[in-house]
RNA sequence: GGCGGGAUAGCUCAGCUGGUUAGAGCGCAUGAUUCAUAAUCAUGAGGUCGAGAGUUCAAGUCUCUCUCCCGCUACCA
């Protein structure tokens, strides 16, 4: 049932250059990718790993916007970034690209044209937003306004990031363009849809049918999205940063960043071998995505979708998408600078890449989302990595120095123990195997050090320093198994931790070792002179790791100070009395409140507003409940024109106050007045 | 709200198509040991498998309801 294949492509999701890569990105994505990369490479597969910096899209060019550079410098200093700490940590991509090429171009652009021209796409005109200041038309994140959940007077058209909500650029009050600070109108355009509904049918028997093997979020995630019937789905963007749309009359417009973003995978293979062709379009091809659970729609929907319409291409065999790393039990996040940055860790680690390495190998978000903390990381260093892998060594190689000279022994004869320890060894690959190739990385990585804890073993039983006055042949044998079970070590752990696998062989003075050769107990030949022991890994202390734990509780501190500041807003425009007498306030008393049905923030509340009972559909209930809020005094803004919300009409507005925390607070009289009465 | 994923020893996780006393690593306790970076080895104590119902001779494993966490999604003044 397996199906035969002579050759691997391994694509790495793109990392957006906004910004550094941070352990949540490598854990999820990149550690996986490359040790499954290097495991293949070892077994000398055909096997070939791509990735590249993402490099345009909307947010790129707010950033430079921001920082008043371009979008290519920011590209610019992050891909730099990006590629060097990539380097540091040993990732072994075959090519690191990036989307602003000219092959790139090229290859994205020949991609739309080819579908233009076969005419899978369908063309749409629709209302945008035009800034006619700028001449240009405004994505969703160009523009700003005021919340209308929160009152955040600086949420996106598509998005508040005070309070999180999924907005539309209609919904903001007093929407206005991020480019010339003028009031956008709305102007009529064209774009290209990939008709996504078309290919539900292939989809459906590709996924759902072809590939019950993929992990259960990976599978369900595509189970969800085609049950719920797929839409024609926006390929090009009206912006001046990215790839333009290659068809006449398409000024000003650029390919969608998802759809130029996984082509990228194409132009890096492009750019790494004129060959690349066998790898993209050969059915012998086994091609997996390692990415995030946030991308798996693009990958399992989108792209395959796209080659599909394409022809010509392979489709991914497997999707192992991770979840998500935590960083102390909170969310990390870029902008809030929540998060341990590789750059920063290589520099303030040096020499620790494989420290680094396994602890995000060890704890990987493999089926829920995991947490990241510097105590297990200090732990798993200490307790694991020092403890039983790199004792174990010491000790092999030490007590050869002692009692041989540093010249591997001779094998005498193996009694019963000795040739079930090497069974034990033995057993290993194929458990190890197995899980590398069904992407059980952390299982795997448990399979290798295995080794080190059979070889832990081995020395305390047969007791080598003890024999060595009785019985110095014996040790000879002994001392041989523990090397050979030390090789043995070396390779297994090579796709988690290619330092100390390199190391390894350097003290065992060994070039390589062949994966296939995993279990042997001839990896090293009697007379054989191995180099001087050095440690392996180093124990970390308390100070580091408070040091690490004080830099994050700075960066909070940071945070919290920055959001307190933010929040007393800017006082906003003048207004005229006879404004503010336009606004009827009256204290009103809640009488009943209920949740409304299918939402999670909205309470429908009655309330006795003096001149009449009426009803008010609110977004606070996620702040109170309704037993809570009957019989309060309120404040109520009643002459705001009526709104129909989730089909109730609403008829006025609760006043509130809300805290830096975000917090809602009722506003209401000190003491218990008459319902009706006028607030001015 | 809809959909998907997750909830198993103090911590991080395994538990395949339901079947004897629910496993591993770390931590903890006790003992052994000293070649080794006070590392190692052995033994042990820790779990009403998120809550509640149901199907079954038998459920962590199937069904339903609920709670919490994460993601996607949605006309939430």
């Amino acid at each position: 049932m397996a199906k035969e294949f002579k050759r691997y492509l391994v694509t790495s999701a793109l990392p957006y250059a906004n910004g550094p890569v941070h352990i949540g990105h490598l854990a999820g994505v990149y550690i996986p990718s490359d040790i499954y990369t290097r495991y293949l490479r070892l077994r000398g597969r055909d096997v070939i790993s791509v990735c590249g910096s993402d490099e345009h899209g909307v947010p790129i060019t707010i950033k430079a916007r921001k920082e008043g550079v371009s979008p290519q410098q920011i590209v610019d200093r992050y891909h730099a970034i990006i590629k060097k700490s990539f380097e540091g940590l040993g990732m072994s991509f075959d090519i690191y690209s990036r989307t602003s090429s000219a092959t790139h171009a090229k290859t994205a652009s020949d991609f739309f044209r080819k579908l233009y021209d076969d005419g899978k796409f369908i063309e749409k005109t629709s209302m945008q937003y035009y800034d006619e200041e700028a001449r240009t038309f405004l994505a969703d994140r160009y523009i700003v306004g005021t919340c209308p959940k929160c009152g955040y007077d600086r949420a996106y058209g598509d998005q508040c990031e005070k309070c999180g909500s999924t907005l539309s650029p209609d919904e903001l009050i007093e929407p206005h363009s991020a480019v010339s600070g003028s009031v956008p109108v709305k102007r009529e355009t064209k774009h290209w849809y990939l008709p996504l509904d078309q290919y539900e049918d292939f989809l459906r028997k590709w996924i759902l049918e072809g590939h019950k093997e993929w992990k259960s979020n990976v599978y369900g995630q595509c189970k969800s999205w085609l049950d719920g019937g797929l839409q024609p789905r926006a390929v090009s963007r009206d912006l001046d940063w990215g790839i333009p749309v290659p068809v006449e009359g398409a000024e000003g417009k650029v390919l969608y960043v998802w759809f130029d973003a996984p082509i990228g995978y194409i132009s890096a293979t492009k750019d790494l071998t004129p060959g690349w062709e066998k790898y993209w379009k050969s059915e012998d091809t086994k091609m997996v995505h390692f990415i995030g659970k946030d991308n798996i729609v693009f990958h399992c929907i989108v792209f395959p979708s796209m080659l599909k319409a394409h022809g010509g291409y392979i489709l991914p065999e497997n999707v192992p998408a991770n979840e998500f790393l935590n960083l102390e039990g909170e969310k990390i996040s870029t902008s809030r600078n929540w998060a341990v940055w590789l750059h920063e860790y290589l520099e303030e680690f040096p020499g620790k890449e494989d420290v680094l390495r396994y602890v995000l190998c060890a704890n990987a978000p493999e089926t829920k989302d995991n947490d990241f903390t510097w105590k297990d990381f200090q732990a798993r260093n200490n307790n694991e990595l020092v403890a039983v892998l790199g004792n174990f060594v010491n000790r092999a190689l030490v007590l050869t120095q002692k009692y041989f000279g540093g010249k591997v022994p001779a094998c005498g004869e193996l009694n019963d123990y000795d040739r079930q320890t090497i069974a034990d060894v033995a057993a290993v690959k194929e458990s190890l195997e197995n899980n590398i190739e069904n992407f059980r990385f952390r299982e795997a990585l448990k399979d290798a050090m295995t080794i080190a804890r059979i070889g832990n073993k081995y020395l305390a039983d047969t007791e080598p320093w003890k024999v060595i006055k009785t019985d110095p042949a014996r040790v000879e044998t002994i001392l041989y198994v523990a090397l050979q079970i030390t090789a043995n070590t070396a390779i297994a752990i090579e796709p988690f931790m290619p330092f100390s696998a390199a190391k390894m062989l350097r003290m065992l003075a060994v070039d390589k070792f062949s994966w296939e050769r995993l279990g042997a107990t001839d990896l090293l030949p009697a007379g054989h002179t191995i180099g001087t022991p050095e440690l392996l890994f180093e124990k970390i202390e308390d100070d580091v790791i408070q040091r690490q734990l004080d830099k994050l509780a700075a960066t909070k501190a940071a945070n919290a100070a920055a959001e307190a500041a933010q929040h007393v807003e800017d006082q906003k425009d003048m207004i005229q009395f006879d404004d503010f007498q336009k606004m009827d306030i009256r204290v009103s008393t809640i009488l009943a409140a209920e949740k409304v049905a299918k939402t999670k923030k909205l309470l429908k509340l009655t309330v006795d507003t003096g001149i009449d009972q009426r009803t008010i559909v609110s977004g606070i209930a996620e702040h109170f409940t309704p037993e809570e809020l009957v019989g309060k005094q309120v404040l109520v803004l009643v002459n705001l024109a009526p709104r129909d919300l989730k089909g109730i009409t609403s008829n006025g507005m609760i006043l509130m106050a809300e805290d830096a925390s975000g917090k809602l607070r009722l506003l209401q009289p000190d003491e218990k007045t008459n319902n009706g009465a006028v607030v001015g």
